[in-house]
DNA sequence: CTGTAAATCACCCGAAAGTATGACCGGCTT
DNA sequence: AAGCCGGTCATACTTTCGGGTGATTTACAG
């Protein structure tokens, strides 16, 4: 019992809800209003039925929601890292900036870049916003993943 | 009371929805059911209101239905990759928490992780502050770096 | 039935990251 | 000499992260 009243505490209280809501207009009614009762317990029945098919209506009707999910294929390539100089030269990567990038996919953080460095907090954001720009991403996390992907980084 | 009012907030503006909705038909009903003649298209009105609150009601309170469409996707990577079970149980590291770390390494931000899990972004700030404990790290960039070299992630 | 762990979600706040823009300097190139 | 590029730094501003806290719900073991 105890379980029921949790298990459907939402529904209960929507029920609730309502009917203290028609009571509410009941009394709001009888306070200013006469009205034939047969009519409204009619209207009341078709308004019932009617937020019935509607339900009815929309859980048939609605389309499913479609989700591409990308599965990964992964493909065998080569354990031993080496640089790939023609992709830095083509994305005009400036030897600095491979440097940040290479801090960055050990896990520093922007400061900790710039102390190894010796080098400013701004510098060092200059730089990485060069690299985002070349690399075509948005995220220092994108840039590392991209980075691997591109052999940039090992 | 905030928290009470966000969880409740559907059922409330049910309520209120069909509790104004009733008031306007007694307004309508004053305005011109006076006139006696008209009480079929009344009805067909309630009719449609109400079909129109059982389709909102419905898609307001159904999760969307969502069908999966897998793409392959090529990816490039190690191929003799074996995820290491054991430092995972060791760390105590949830499913959950690994499909997460799995998206963090793959540049997704907490957003995105969000949106790609079909759960809330401050589920996964949850999920990724109880990954950096258990890591014993305090950025994601960490965590992707150290992920890697557990085995945990590719 | 009770206790526990995982998963979910909310709010707040400060720190870090990222964007946009402008400036200066020292080599190179033309 | 004038212009360009890489490297440096700064200010101001917006967005995202991360930490701390608390709560609910579900599932599962004891």
């Amino acid at each position: 019992m105890k379980l029921f009243l949790i298990k459907y505490r939402i529904i209960l209280l929507t029920s609730v809800s309502l009917a203290a809501m028609l009571v509410l207009l009941r009394w709001l009614e009888l306070r200013f209003l006469i009205f034939d009762n047969a009519l409204e317990v009619y209207i009341g029945a078709i308004a019932l039925l009617f937020t019935g098919l509607g339900v009815w209506l929309a859980l048939k009707l609605t389309k499913p929601k479609t989700v591409i999910v990308e599965r990964q294929v992964f493909v065998a390539t080569n354990a031993d890292f080496q640089l790939n100089e023609a992709t830095l030269n083509d994305l005009g990567i400036s030897k600095r900036e491979l440097e940040v990038l290479e801090l960055m996919a050990l896990g520093c953080s922007n400061q900790e870049i710039a102390n190894r460095l010796f080098v400013s907090l701004n510098t060092v954001k200059t730089h990485s916003s060069r690299l985002f720009e070349k690399l075509e991403v948005n995220r220092r996390t994108q840039a590392i993943e991209k980075g691997k992907r591109l052999l940039l980084i090992p």
